[in-house]
DNA sequence: TCTTGACATTCCAGGTGCTGGAAGGTGTAA
DNA sequence: TTACACCTTCCAGCACCTGGAATGTCAAGA
């Protein structure tokens, strides 16, 4: 098949599966007399274990791990069980950054809806609401992959 | 002061000062006869409030946004409250998200967990544990920032 | 005086996971 | 013939920096 039925097929973009060749998840397919790619069924079966794994939010750089684990038959249960749980300490971790920035968002939110409009608004305020998180204590740092 | 000093004095380090002069985030400041860069007191709580901002989980447009209705002296408190509204909205989706993940991830690994080890695995069990979900009905999808 | 070391400058490249677009070739149907 | 959908490659950009190379500046010590 072509590259766009394995898309469709697969839900990944075409612009996708390219990319995915080009940092060697996806090995280079055969070529049809036209230098179109022309792929196998078994493309389609390792495209979607990519799909599961990124839903499974492993980084691409660890799905290569397997897929080139399972490449040289090596048996990586033991590997993925490990991603896994560091995937799981990484998430435990991320939410509970994210909650407590939601707490002092909220807080300063609030205070922020208390004021009178915009009426009573100096040149300061936007300062204030911003940095008023000083007074609150800690902060919530690296609320993003870091 | 010189951007070391700076740095020192605002946790951001020299090469993040010029990387936001450089995206107009920080005005181009003053330079010494050596074409050093000197900053002034009031570079050093501009650079506090962009920290406090990104730590409150604003982009850098967003902040961008915010010092320059600051510069021309608006008043965007509006703006400011409307943008933690969108953060607060966006960081309920991820904890969301995160929190399906999880369960999805824990329940893979338990499944995985009670496999009898390494003994037992063919070629086919990194698979099994990956693709497994799809028996787990749906699946968390946009984990990470989009 | 010479050297060492810590600073400073600019610019280029990379990481992550794609996505968009340009410029061009191929294939099919009306 | 012409339109249209597909294919190719390559280049650039998103966000937010970070690292490194190549080079310049300055103060202190041997």
């Amino acid at each position: 098949m072509r590259i766009q039925e394995l898309a469709q097929r697969t839900g990944v973009s075409a612009k996708t599966i390219r990319y995915y060749e080009s940092i060697g998840l996806m090995p280079p397919p055969a070529r049809a007399s036209n230098n179109y790619r022309q792929y196998s069924p078994a493309a389609a079966e390792r495209l979607r274990f990519i799909v599961s794994a990124r839903s499974l939010g492993f980084a691409l750089a660890d799905i290569g791990e397997f897929l080139e684990a399972r490449d040289n038959n090596a048996l990586p249960c033991r590997r993925v069980l490990d991603s896994m749980d560091q995937r799981l300490a990484e998430i435990d971790r991320r939410i509970a950054d994210l909650l407590a920035l939601r707490e002092t968002l909220t807080g300063i939110r609030e205070i922020g809806e208390r004021l009178p409009a915009d009426k009573n608004c100096d040149e300061e305020c936007i300062c204030d609401l911003i940095t008023i998180q000083k007074e609150h204590g800690q902060i919530a740092v690296q609320q993003e992959e870091a």
